[in-house]
Order: C-alpha cells, then sequence, then structure tokens
DNA sequence: GTGGTGACGACAC
DNA sequence: GGTGTCGCCACCA
C-alpha cells in the first residue's frame, strides 16, 4: 500500500461513478479508511487531470454538493457536463444533491 | 529543512 | 446553533 495507491483508489473509484450520480471527497475518503483525508481526494483530482483515462472528477463535489473545483476544470465547463447527465446545477451547486448522491461505501459495500 | 497552503470535513468551544 | 480550530497528507516556495 502506498500513497501512489491511495490516489489510484481514488481515480478508480470516481470511474465507478454512474451516469447520472455524483459523490463526495469524505465519501472517497471514507471509502478508502481516511474520511479525514478528504484533502487529499481533492489533492488527488488535481493529479487526476493529467491521468488517463480521464478521471470524471466533475462528479465529485464537496460535502455541501457545491462545484468546489470548477475553476480548475474550466470555467461553466464542470456545471455543464453535470447538466448534461440530468444534474441541476445552480449556483455552482448541484440540486437534490442527496438523490443524485452515490456513495461508494453503500454502493461498493466496504 | 521548514513553513504555508489546498478541488475538505469533523469536532470543539 | 454559529464560529473557530485542528486534522490529514502531499506539494510548492
Amino acid at each position: 500500500m502506498t500513497k501512489a495507491d491511495f490516489f489510484e483508489q481514488v481515480y478508480q473509484v470516481v470511474r465507478l461513478i454512474p451516469f447520472g450520480r455524483v459523490t463526495s471527497y469524505g465519501a472517497i475518503a471514507s471509502y478508502l479508511g481516511s474520511a479525514s483525508s478528504a484533502r487529499m481526494v481533492g489533492w488527488a483530482m488535481n493529479n487526476a487531470h493529467h491521468q488517463e483515462p480521464k478521471v470524471p472528477a466533475h462528479r465529485v463535489l464537496n460535502r455541501f454538493g457545491a462545484l468546489s473545483g470548477q475553476a480548475h476544470f474550466g470555467p461553466g465547463v464542470m456545471q455543464k457536463l453535470l447538466e448534461e447527465e440530468g444534474i441541476m446545477v445552480i449556483d455552482n451547486q448541484v440540486q437534490h444533491f442527496e438523490k443524485h448522491f452515490w456513495d461508494p461505501r453503500k454502493e461498493l459495500e466496504l
């Protein structure tokens, strides 16, 4: 188990997010066993930009369902992608976040 | 080598 | 209940 694996695990989980679903940094961190390492998940996302295949990081939001990393993706890109999946996004905030929330810890049955 | 910061979250006061 | 602070681990200056 290396730190690189931690990042890879993050990418793996993010890629497993179904169409029209979103998750949070904390949920992924919790699934990986480091609930308080949500920041690392965010950093992993930063690195995800130069990962292949491209990681659907636009499906990863903060605990409030806000598009915290929109600026890193591109202005309006993240929101547009989510809307394309049928997710309503208003003011950089996902509506019915709970409904679209995909918890790897539950869905993948840790 | 040390200090500060970051796409966050939880707990303490 | 709102605000503040700490934790987590890696990267950059």
